[in-house]
Formats: C-alpha cells, structure tokens, sequence
DNA sequence: TATGAATGAGTGTTCATTCAT
DNA sequence: TATGAATGAACACTCATTCAT
C-alpha cells in the first residue's frame, strides 16, 4: 500500500495548498484520510460526480480543511492517480517471459491474476480517470503518459517474446485488460474465478501468439 | 373524497413526455437537432458534464423547448443509447463464419473496420454511457441489457466457430475492442489504419482460435 | 459488494440539514434572519408565492447560505409553523372558566384580544399555512395535528364551563377566530377595537352559552 | 347550476380575449369545459398551485385554446369567484326571519345546511380566492367587493331580527362559516351530519341573540 | 492545524404566454 | 375555431471555493 504524498507536487493555479511544506504527524495523518475518502468516493460516484463535500464528510473533516492540502479536486484527483499509475507500471514490468509452454501459461495466469487483482483494488481511480481523461483537456497530459508509459513497458516486454505487433498487442491487451476489470467489478462475466483465469490466460495467449497456422 | 394532494411533478413522472406523440414535421426536426447536439455534447463533455444548456445552444433552440421533448438529460441520454445499442447489435449479428483462410481473415478484418467506424460514430455515446452506467443505479438496467444482447449474439457467433471459451471470449473481444476505439479515436495507437486493421485482425484471430499448440 | 448507486440527493434526504446541529453566534443569528424573513414574506405572498430568493433577500444573506440551514422552502416553513403551534397552543390553555357574570366578561374579553394579538403576529403563518394546509398532502398531517391539539385544549376547557356541544363549539370557536382575525387584519370590519372587542365577546359568549330561553 | 357565461367581462390587461365577443355554440361549449375545469383545479390545487396545463389538460383542449376566451388566469379565476358570490349573495337574502322559537330553529337549521352545501360545491374556488385575496393586491377589490355585498345583506337580515351588533355578527358569523365549512370538507369535525347541524344551529342562535342574561 | 460560515456562479426544471398554421 | 410549437423569465437547489476565527 504505502501511500505516503510527501512528494511536493505544484498545483497549476494560483491557490498553493500547503502540500509543497512538510507537515507534522497530524497533517501528514489528514492527508492520508483524505486520499482514502478520494479513493472511495471518486471510485462510487465518478470524477464529475464525485463532490468535495462527500470526500470530507467520508474524510470525517472539514471541508475547509481539505484546502490546506490539496488545491482543489483535481489535485486531489491527480495524486491518486500518479500512484495508482506507479502501482501498475511495476506490475507491468513483473511480466516474465511468457512462453507457449506450461511454465508460460502458469506464469502468464499468474500475472493476470495479480493484474485483475490490482484492478480490483485500483480500479476506481482508473475508471474515474477514463472519465476525466476524455472530459478535461488537463487530464490529456496526464492519460497520454500513464498509456505511454505503460504500454511502452509492455510492448518491450511483448517483443522479447516474439509478438509479431507488440506495439499494438499491446495496446489491445492493456485496453482488454482494463475493460474486462470493469466487467468483473460489475459481476458481469458470470463465470467463476478460477475457470475465468484459465479462459482468459488462453485468450491472452492467443493474443500474443497469434492464431494456429491456418490451411492457408 | 378524492382530496389525495398528489399530483406528481413532471420530472417525477419519469416517462418521456411527448416523444410519443405523433409529432409533425417542424417538431421531429426540433427532436433530431436535440439528438445530434446530445450526441456531440454527451460525447465531448460526458455524462455528467454535458449540461442541457450546452445540448440546446448546440442544438440551436431554447431551454424550455427541450422539456417538450425530453423530460429530462436522462431521457434524451436514453434515446441515444438506445439507438446506438440497436446499431451495435446489427453489428454483432453480421460477423459471418470466421475461419483461419484468406477468406475467413478478410471476413474478420472488414467486420473490424466496420465495427470500429461504427464506434468512431457512436463512440461519444459508448463513453458517456460507461460513465453514467458505472454512477446511476437507474442505467444499471440499460448496461445490463446492452451488454447481454451484445454478448449474447457474440458469444452465439463464436460458439458457431469452434472458440472454446464463447461466453468469456465475447467478453473479452467486446472490452478489448470498447477500449481500443478510444484509443483510436484519441489517437494514441500511432499506427496507420491499414497496419492496424491487419495487426488488429490477427491478434482478433488469436483470440477466437487459441494459440498455436505449444509444442514448440 | 456495497455497490448500490443509491447516494441521496440532499433533498431527498428530508430533514433538515444543520439546524440541529450545534451553532455558534454567528449561525444562530442567521437562522433568526431567515425565520424573520420567512415569517414577512410567507405572510406577504403565501406558501407557493413566496420564493426563496425573497427570503433571502429580506435577510440580507445569500441563497446558497439559506441551505444551510434548512433544507427547502418547507423545512423553514415548518419551522415557523411548529413555533405558532406551540405559542397558540399554550394561549387555549391560558383560558381560564367563563361565566356569566362581569368577572367572566372580562376574562374571556381579554383572552379575545390576547387572541387577536397573537393572531396579528403570527397571522402571515396561518394563512399561508391554510393554503399549505389543502394543497400539499405532506402539511395534512401538520394541519391535524396543529388542529387537533388546539381543538382538544379549547373543547375541554369549553366542557370545564358546562358549553352542551363543546367538540363543535372548539371547531366553531376556532373557525370564526381564525377568520375574523384575518378581516381585522385587512381592516374590513370597520368598526373601533374597544367596541369590536366588546362585541365579540358577547358574540362568543352567545357561542358557548347558546341563545336565552325562546319563550320570548 | 347554469353557468353559461355569456355577460362580457373585460379583461383589465392589454390581451382582450374573445370571451367578449358572440360565441358560437362551439366556443361556448369549450367556455363551460374551461370553467369546469378551472373549478376543479383550483379547488384541488389552490390559487397559485393551478396551472394553466393542468386546467387545459382537465378540459381536453389546447394550451392556446385557453387564450382564446380568457386573456389569464386571472381571468379564468374572476369568472369563477364572481358566479359563486352571486350564488352565495343570493344565499343571503334567502334568510328568512329567524326566532327563538322551534320555528325559527327550523328555519337558521334549514339555512346553515343550504350555506354548508352550496360551501361544499363551491367551497374549492372560495378557498382559493381566500389565498388570492391575501397574495394579489388586483384581488383586493373583488374580495372587498364580495365580502362587503355578501355582510351587507347578511347585517341587514341580523338587523331586522333584533342582534344588538349586526355589523360584528354579520362578520363573525360569515367568518365562522367560511372556516368550519373549510374543516366539513376535510373532515375533521368528525361528528355526524345531523348532529352537527344541531349543535351548529344552536351556535350561530347564541351569536345571534347573545347569551342569556348572567346573574349580573 | 482546523473549521464554521458564507457565497457566486451554475444547473435542471417549470410555467404563463405568444405565434404561425 | 383550434392547436402544435416555441420561448423568456423565474425558481429551487448545488457545489467548489474563500475567509475570519
């Protein structure tokens, strides 16, 4: 977990919350109560629908308080979602080398699993992030490097394994993955997990390795 | 004594108000100015972000006018999700036999291309929908259906070629190509379209037909 | 999963929102603006003519501030009925016996124009709450409870003093005050206060004594 | 009954509506729905709550139909008052001599029951126009009018049959019946028909003759 | 460090009224 | 005579943000 913003991290308009300075053990304590609220809330209601008022209120502090840390939603907003793209970068970078044998296939599951998983946990912020990232040109900036950045990773892990297009299995896989979390939060799948992980290992499988040679 | 004080609200009552009735010439061009400029709002702005009064400047017609046609933003967000889910279920339906031959990779490349130019057109309204589907218990149901028919006539098409896991490949084809159009549409795969299509229709063909054994 | 998108709308929470919370100065002096005001213009323009923007602005504070102290139009308008309520209901009970003689006389004249006077304060809440009374079914029950309780002190000080048909005589008594009250408020009855007065008492001692003995 | 409305009344504000003019049996037919209609909806829903929708709703014909015959609402309403105080001013004068004795019991028993069933069939409109009366200084004078024709003749009756204040009583009494036939309607007395004109009947005796002579 | 109080700007919605047909 | 369509002005209510304490 370990979600510790000591980071300064410069808003872009005028009014500079007070997080660039170092705080104390009680502020540092209300900053962490603040990205939980955040986390909740943003991942309930969405980033347009996500108030400030419900963030304090589940924050259990004032609402003037959160503008001594943050400067404004989007601040807020962004730092959740810094970490959780930090969070999924290194879980990108884990993929070993996936090869068509049963250590492939055991290592590859083995990663979605984790995959799904940090989804489940992140997923939240994300969703609210594909929101914002079609909504706010701010937010632009912020998408283009998490994809850029994450795909980047992938695809380098894809082409040392043979993918014919890693740069856009890459993307396929990532823009599946993303969807398919949604589609398991929801419940809507309708399959046990177990069973799920194996189908869906084979679908990745054939996604990086392409289709049996045809009789063409 | 009828003296029941219940006389609801409009906006309580929940139904579309006049789009039922039979409407002539001047108000069924009103209601598709509101259906274009819905389109283009919902889909640049959201949700949640679109307000009516961009949807009425857009569409060119006063504030008061759409509430003759639409009861409220949920209303009009409806009618349009309704139609795209319509056209994507036509979609769904015309993806013929798909086999690993020259013929069956040119079937699948053009069911592709027309599936992503399909959401190049409705895509805003997809987006928008994800959003209000993951925030509106009310549009839960909306969701729920949309995404049943669809992967239902998939899962069906699938099943008909051999796939070994249709329900969850359907799944898994759906959201892959859901998200993949976003990127698309945002521009971030950096690849021409041919190469795409090609690239995209064989990491397609690996996941409906498995990869290649792995004795390799 | 706690994933039910039923997040209350504040106005559909129903209460009000901080008025029972602790207030400082400051906030209690604003509640005391606002029942002021609200007290003036629902007297002046009824329950449905009277806007929040009216109230607001005879306070002299802001709209949004209104909200924070009651949760809409009919929480304050509540508020200042309860406060009637109670202030009349404690003017039934100050009715003390009545008899025929001079002493009664002057007792029940003098409970009339505490009457009337009380009538004049609070007036503007009573009309407008006659009008809430039969058009809103939530203020039914506000509107019997109110009438109830009055009825039932008067008529049981009424059976105290030996009046035959005490129920309806309440009813009688009540009805006739609460209306009379309003043509002196409209200065319709045309006539001085003391001889009004004096006039009036006889009138209601004829209510509750009945008429002499027709073998006139 | 006989509410055919065919005397012009003029419209005070700059829209003349046709009401003036010669009607044809279609116009004057659509007049009487238009009427009825008001009726009802502004008994149910008061002065300010009616809506001109709901009033053209309940007749069947079109918003602009509306204004056609009458130039507001205002107008509408001053149709309706104005018959039901003629109705009502006739009442007055049907007051016959009333007495002490078992006759003149009769007779004020007779008159209250025709008083409370005429308030019962037009009582909706009179409590509208209360509100009105109070809210809209334009109503002032047709409720001073109405109110001042209405005591006059009451007090001339009450004169001629010896009530020592005729004036106050005539107000008092009009005030009393106005209200209690408020609560009838809404049954709140909660005492039978019969028995209530009774004690009712007795009631308006006391106001009318005085109580008996104290011991003073 | 923390907060109660206050607000301007906005959003959804309604309604009386007008006009072209 | 009748009406479908359109609208300006108003209203209730919300929310991100600021300030004095």
């Amino acid at each position: 977990m370990e979600r510790e913003n000591t980071k300064p991290r410069p808003s872009e308009r005028g009014g500079r919350p007070a997080q660039q300075r170092e705080h104390l053990a009680r502020g540092r304590e209300t900053i962490r109560k603040l990205l939980d609220a955040g986390m909740e809330v943003f991942g309930h209601d969405g980033y347009r629908g996500a108030s400030i008022g419900d963030i304090v209120q589940r924050a259990g502090i004032s609402r003037a308080t959160f503008y001594l840390y943050f400067s404004n939603k989007d601040d807020l907003f962004r730092a959740l979602v810094l970490d959780a793209v930090e969070e999924m970068t290194g879980l990108a970078e884990s993929l070993g080398p996936v090869t068509l044998t049963d250590e492939g296939f055991v290592e590859l599951r083995g990663w979605l699993e984790r995959y799904l998983d940090l989804c489940a946990q992140l997923g939240p912020v994300f969703h609210a992030w594909t929101e914002a990232f079609a909504t706010k040109a701010a937010f632009g900036d912020l998408g283009s490097q998490t994809l850029e950045s994450f795909t980047a990773t992938l695809e380098r892990r894809l082409a040392a394994m043979g993918t014919p297009t890693p740069h856009l299995t890459a993307f396929a896989l990532l823009g599946m993955l993303d969807r398919f979390s949604l589609y398991v939060r929801y419940q809507r799948v309708g399959v046990g997990r177990e069973e799920m992980l194996d189908g869906l290992t084979r679908v990745v499988q054939g996604m990086l390795f392409g289709p049996p040679d045809g009789s063409s």
